[in-house]
DNA sequence: CTTGTAAAAGATAAAAAACTCTTTTATTTA
DNA sequence: TAAATAAAAGAGTTTTTTATCTTTTACAAG
């Protein structure tokens, strides 16, 4: 829950994406895939989309790829679930109401806020690149096997 | 997003029957769907679901209807939850991983592991009578209209 | 300027979730 | 015990999400 699988596999594939192209490489949609493990063409819809949205860069042909410049590393991960999923997760009533207020609160607003709250804040705070020194260093990963 | 449609239904169609039926009283299903705004049919299917797993009672015929007896009453969302969505909400990977875990955390982990508690902790302690008051009072609301 | 490469775009398919309709079973009451 | 009532059960449809396949466009290098 939480992130539709299309956010899931896309923050997975931006983090991914960022760290390959540290350096200025590019980085082939099979070789995401592959890194990531999600389908080949289900991640590159998804890509296409993030690039659309200017949260990945890419080229075609030969020697093309991938990658992610200066700027975009500085976005946050919440722009890439906002692109994605919108900001229901942000915005949204826990419990489904069509407009969560302070008005007209369900039984669980309050509590609920803090929860969502605490969604904002961290995906607000982290930005793409923040995660690649930990990937080097093995102390985190974005794939099981 | 969290919960699936069909979870925030049931936890508000729960509410509601432990409202209407504190004082004996038993629901009858349309009165339900009107009472959460939901459609009727998928929320009969909802609570058939729960009543086999004992989270709400009901009986057939006239005056027949869904109410919560007093042992329910004590059982908290998280069963709620836990009937319909399963436990990935509680136990799951933020980012989809198949396994959550301290050996091998993906790069949100640490993070994600306080919201998840923090779901998690409001989910287990509120039971599912701990909102007559509040309902009845007016401070808080399960329909929008 | 042709060939190979790689992403973009578009169309399609499969699976899951959300929702609806019909028939059956249990229960009450007249 | 027959009729009315209301949930249970089962089957079916629609919509959304997830995933795949094919064709087109852009770019680089020989
Ligand atoms: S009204 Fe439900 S979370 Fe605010
Ligand atoms: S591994 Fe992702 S939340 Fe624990």
């Amino acid at each position: 829950m939480v992130f539709s699988k299309t956010c899931e596999y896309a923050i997975r594939a931006v983090i991914y994406v960022a760290q390959k192209s540290e350096d200025g490489a590019k980085v082939g949609i099979k070789e995401i895939a592959a890194g990531i493990d999600s389908p080949v063409h289900f991640i590159a819809k998804i890509l296409q989309d993030l690039s659309k949205r200017e949260i990945v860069q890419s080229t075609k042909g030969p020697n093309g790829g991938f990658y992610i410049d200066k700027d975009s590393r500085k976005k946050s991960l919440a722009d890439i679930v906002t692109a994605i999923d919108g900001d229901r997760i942000f915005t949204g009533c826990g419990l489904g109401l069509k407009n969560c207020s302070e008005s007209k609160p369900c039984p669980l607003h309050s509590e609920f806020k803090i929860i969502r709250d605490k969604i904002k804040l961290t995906l607000h705070s982290a930005t793409i690149g923040d995660f690649n020194a930990s990937l080097n260093a093995g102390l985190s990963f974005i794939k099981e096997r």
